[in-house]
DNA sequence: CTTTTTATTGAAACATTGTTTCATCTGCAA
DNA sequence: TTGCAGATGAAACAATGTTTCAATAAAAAG
């Protein structure tokens, strides 16, 4: 789906940096930094802009942020092709050879909570090695 | 265990900060952030002292990093009472009610990796309201 | 097609988080 | 008690994230 039909789907406002967020992370297909989401966006990115809208664009459903680390935070367009638009379940697969994060989309995660606690929102995030990478180290 | 028995076990010096931020830790025996280990330690918290040790301990074994989001990180010992010292998945419950963070150690986490992928730790995060703030808000 | 409303932009300034270098100091082992 | 590896804390830097505010662009209304 193009850019400006996401953000019309959303409710929010089509305006260039937006637009430019979207199209950086659908020409790479694959969760991005900030710096790489940046060097994508070329002139039209700001810095203010940029994490602002980050926030409103997670809020309206449109992408959400990928914790890897303390220092790596990443963004992924959600995909709302069906009906499930925002999943709260999210499950990432973070290989630490090539840094590449890959969405999980249809994995079953388990886990039971406590007696009395209300679940609301699951991540879960596995580290290793991929299979490209891994292949490639056996080579 | 009292804290210079731990740095000792994992073959790290003994240090007025790193001694001072295990006990932090043990009095509140909760993950804390890094705002919460400086109130606990006064005079004896330094920032980047503080940083560096919370690396090292980590790499040690002795405490493990939880990220709640790009703007929460969380220090929470280990547990090595038993043989299963440093067990690489990790499982922990984020109320935003209260803010606290539990460790959820018991759990059993289910999650295939496709094929070719090597696993090598993962991290559930489940945020939700805690069984503490679910029946105060009732009452 | 113009006006009005409303949300967004980008600048400035600030706050927090994390790292690197380096001289000094402290634990620990010889 | 001496020597050395590792730890400390200061300074300076780098990255990340937020707030305020005037100017501006987008969508809605007339």
């Amino acid at each position: 789906m193009n850019p400006v039909e996401i953000l019309q789907q959303h409710s929010i406002k089509k305006t260039s940096p937006r637009v430019a967020i979207i199209q950086a992370l659908q020409k790479r297909s694959a969760p991005l930094t900030e710096s790489e989401i940046k060097a994508e966006m070329g002139d039209l990115y700001d810095r203010i802009t940029f994490y602002r809208n980050m926030q409103s664009m997670a809020d309206a459903g449109i992408l959400h942020r990928i914790v890897v680390d303390n220092t790596m935070v990443k963004y992924a367009l959600n995909h709302c092709n069906k009906e499930h638009c925002h999943h709260t379940n999210h499950a990432h697969f973070y290989c630490r050879e090539c840094t590449k994060l890959i969405c999980l989309d249809d994995i079953a995660i388990e886990a039971q909570v406590p007696e009395g606690y209300i679940r609301e929102e699951m991540e879960l995030l596995i580290r290793g090695i991929c299979s490209h990478c891994n292949t490639e180290h056996k080579a």
